[in-house]
DNA sequence: CAATTACTAACATGG
DNA sequence: TTAGTAATTG
């Protein structure tokens, strides 16, 4: 986002030069010793004192390397916090020559309202305490000219990535079908994660997309976003080194400032991550990278759990140290984590332990459902029941796999009466008229701005459509110049329209007046005016649909916001770097987030919905990453199961609806993972025990079924023999066999996370219009129509509905 | 140029 | 199912 036009960091930050570098030594400068004074006055035992041995070691080694290999719930958080008042109030080094980094914001904020508590006072005086993101952003405003860009530069979201990309795949004259935008994205940020400058990717690697013109592609991409003045979420990272690298003065200058460095979850650093902190820690060794190989669950994002088990090769003379004991669970959600976790190979190896007996404390349950709706619902249940006794419904949490469980949830939540919060969920900012009043903003503070001004030139409509567009866009290709600007001079000319020409000449000198003010007015203020005269507030007012009036309201809301904020340009980079709002935290609520969202939080209770297979583990996270997926999704289920402290409740659902269709399913295999002494299953309830106990009405395929062939691991024999059973159709389990027998089409298949076999299936159905079937849920009918292998079918009972034609048998 | 309709792909995970 | 886009028509 813009920011700060004509005056670089200034005001984001105190000025380096003005203090003493000898406060690095204790007693070094006045402050510093007048600072060390007070808190050794206040008594250094008071934050040590509640530490164990091993924590008190990860605090007190201040100098050189230090890896904390920090199991879930041992206290990571306190370690570093402790840490950081330690340096402090020692004397060691100001706040400001502290360099503590993490991967949310949310993560930061908690520690800096930690540290405040510790040290007793504000933390402003931790500039250099946030994630990586918004601490390269405040270095690459400073030094924006050395990276190419303006320190006005705006922050692309990953919205306007793909539209930028989109343009210039198309560009190129390829299809942007065959060759979609989406994909594109994610290699290029897989090159940035790796660091690599169009002029460094591999040949080869670039060649496989957009018919060799991969390279290409990503430099055209590059150089579109400097004439824009932009960076996407990897340039943050990428610019920033190659900015150290080729400005060896300004990394010595940061080199020299960071006295001490901090790193949480480092498990999820990829390699530019690892090399930006390379090139800081050059300087001097006190880097203290904090993590949990069994944590990392960021590899599709090009995470490298390398960094951390290679951490002692790469920071010569580091200390490890571990944190073993936890603090949280209960032993038996400790043991079940554990045990689960242990299917995993090539991890550093933690055993983590609890004094924490509790002889009547619950075990980790197990519970099935028919559908997600009963899920819900039992869920819903089960929680009522836990608040009449007592619980506060912010110790609970559901964990999900992925985002979109979460509707049924709310849906329940809400026929309830259920107060909830969801984390990291649909997006304020990510709402269609947030975007267009954001995007009205970014032209007014950073006029290069193309991808905002598109948006907004019809929005209201101006009348300014395709046509018009086009010449105001090839001026501005062949000029290299802003689309504002190519706007400008085709103003001046005869090639628009008349009437598109007034109207684009009205909407540019809006702009101009609104810039105008920007110096001089309120943040609040201008918001207003700009929203209100550019009529878009207007065009929502006259809008009657259903969601008019709740988007008015947000617009309100986001003015407010705005008003939080002391400069424009402030609250548009706040916007772009912290996506994330602080709910209402004061009522109490139960909390639906993803397992992703939830690393790093504890409740008392944990939901965690969802367990099957394809969804937990995730296919794709199978089909695109094979064993290394699948180890991935398990540490996800062990990071779900450690945010527990007394109860975890697993269920899955025996049917679930996919692309509106349902479709039965298979209980994950992580429930075999689990030791049954630790897990108690429940029973299902009766309302679909019909169909026979030990069949397919219990968890078929779960080895909590004595009698079947699951009963081990998915590595053991028995698993591979059933999921091969299940292949070729021929009965793994019994119920279900009558259908899988007749209709093979399940799907891609793995084995071990190994991609088997890929069917593409476009047979015909071999079922014909009005014939009876039955349907497992919904009982006989009679199909209305056929497309392909999806029929519509009459239900006697439940009436119409769309189902596979593998879930329905002939009658 | 805009509104309506038809079609198709998506339901990973995040800064 | 639904959201987003392409094609068609006024």
């Amino acid at each position: 986002m813009p920011q700060h036009p004509g005056d670089p960091a200034g005001r984001i930050e105190p000025h380096f030069d003005n203090e003493p570098q000898g406060a690095a030594k204790p007693g070094g400068g006045i402050a510093a010793r007048a600072l060390a004074a007070a808190s050794r006055a206040h008594d250094v035992a008071d934050y040590l004192g509640g530490l164990n041995p091993e924590q008190r070691e990860a605090v007190l080694t201040l100098d050189g390397p230090v890896l904390v290999l920090a199991g879930a719930g041992t206290g990571k958080t306190r370690v570093l916090t402790t840490r950081i008042a330690h340096i402090i109030s020692q004397g060691k080094a100001y706040p400001g020559q502290i360099l503590a980094v993490t991967f949310t914001n949310k993560a930061a904020r908690e520690m800096k309202h930690r540290i405040g508590d510790l040290i007793g006072g504000n933390v402003e005086g931790m500039p250099w305490l946030g994630t990586f993101h918004s601490i390269c952003v405040k270095i690459l405003r400073r030094h924006a000219e050395l990276a190419g860009l303006k320190s006005s530069f705006t922050i692309l979201d990953t919205d306007d990535q793909l539209r930028l990309m989109k343009q210039i795949i198309q560009a190129e004259g390829l299809d942007d079908k065959r060759w979609t935008a989406r994909t594109f994205a994610s290699i290029v940020d897989s090159w940035k994660n790796r660091a690599l400058t169009p002029e460094q990717v591999p040949e080869g690697e670039a060649r496989a997309f957009g018919n060799g013109k991969g390279k290409k592609l990503y430099a055209e991409y590059q150089e579109r976003l400097s004439i824009l003045n932009a960076a996407d979420f990897g340039d943050l990272l990428l610019h920033t080194i190659t900015l150290f690298r080729n400005n060896p003065d300004v990394l010595a200058e940061y080199q020299k400032r960071f006295r001490y460095m901090l790193v949480d979850e480092y498990q999820d650093t990829n390699i530019a991550q690892y090399l930006w902190l390379r090139l800081l820690a050059q300087g001097n060794p006190n880097v203290c990278c904090v993590g949990d190989d069994d944590q990392s669950i960021y590899g599709w994002r090009g995470a490298e759990v390398d960094n951390i088990l290679r951490f002692e090769h790469d920071f010569k003379g580091a200390k490890v140290i571990r944190l073993e004991r936890n603090y949280r669970s209960t032993s038996n959600i400790l043991a079940a984590a554990s045990h689960l976790i242990s299917h995993n190979e090539g991890r550093l190896g933690k055993t983590l332990f609890t004094d924490f007996e509790d002889p009547d404390a619950d075990r980790v349950m197990v519970a099935s459902s028919w559908d997600s709706e009963e899920e819900a619902r039992t869920i819903g249940d089960e929680i009522e029941a836990l608040q009449s006794k007592g619980h506060r419904l912010n110790d609970m949490a559901i964990l999900v796999r992925a985002s979109f469980q979460m509707r049924e949830f709310e849906d329940r939540f809400v026929t309830l009466g259920l107060n909830y919060r969801v984390i990291g969920g649909p997006k304020f900012y990510e709402r269609m008229e947030i975007r267009d009043a954001m995007a009205y903003f970014r032209c007014v503070a950073q006029p290069a701005d193309d991808l905002a001004f598109e948006r907004i030139v019809n929005k209201p409509k101006r009348g300014l459509g395709e046509a018009t567009m086009k010449i105001v866009h090839g001026l501005a290709r062949a000029e290299r110049i802003p689309m504002m600007e190519a706007a400008g001079i085709l103003c001046q000319t005869e090639e628009l329209r008349p009437k598109a020409r007034t109207v684009v000449k009205s909407l540019l000198t809006d702009f101009d007046r609104w810039r105008d003010q920007v110096e001089t007015m309120p943040p609040t203020e201008l918001a207003e005016i700009i929203l209100d005269e550019s009529g878009y507030t207007e065009m929502w007012r006259q809008d009657r649909s259903a969601e008019a009036p709740g988007r008015l309201d947000n617009l309100k809301e986001l003015v407010r916001s705005v008003g939080e904020f002391e400069t424009f340009a402030g609250f548009l980079e706040h916007v772009s770097l912290v996506m994330d709002r602080d709910a209402g935290v004061d009522d109490d609520a139960i909390s639906l987030m993803t397992l992703h969202s939830a690393k790093g939080l504890e409740f008392d209770t944990v939901f965690l919905p969802g367990w099957e297979e394809g969804l937990f583990p995730h296919q794709r996270a199978l089909d695109e990453s094979g064993r290394a997926g699948l180890e991935e999704e398990r540490r996800l289920a062990y990071v779900g199961i450690t945010r527990a402290k007394h109860r975890a409740r697993i269920s899955f659902a025996v049917n679930r609806r996919i692309h509106g269709m349902w479709q039965s399913t298979v209980p994950s295999r992580f429930l075999d993972e689990l030791p049954e002494d630790h897990v108690e299953v429940i029973e299902p309830n009766s309302s679909y025990g019909g169909y026979g106990a030990g069949g397919f009405g219990g968890y078929g395929a779960s080895r909590f079924d004595n009698r079947d062939p699951f009963q081990s691991t998915y590595s053991t024999p028995g698993w591979q023999r059933a999921q091969r059973s299940r292949s070729s159709g021929s009965g793994g389990f019994e119920g279900r066999s009558r259908f899988a027998e007749r209709n093979h089409r399940q799907g891609p298949k793995t084995i071990e996370g190994e991609l088997v076999a890929k069917s593409v299936s476009d047979v015909p159905s071999g079922f014909s219009l009005g014939e009876r079937v039955f349907h497992l849920k919904f009982g006989y009918g009679e199909i209305a129509s056929i497309e392909g292998n999806k029929l519509t079918v009459d239900f006697d009972k439940a009436g119409r509905k769309r189902v596979l034609d593998s879930f329905v048998e002939r009658h």
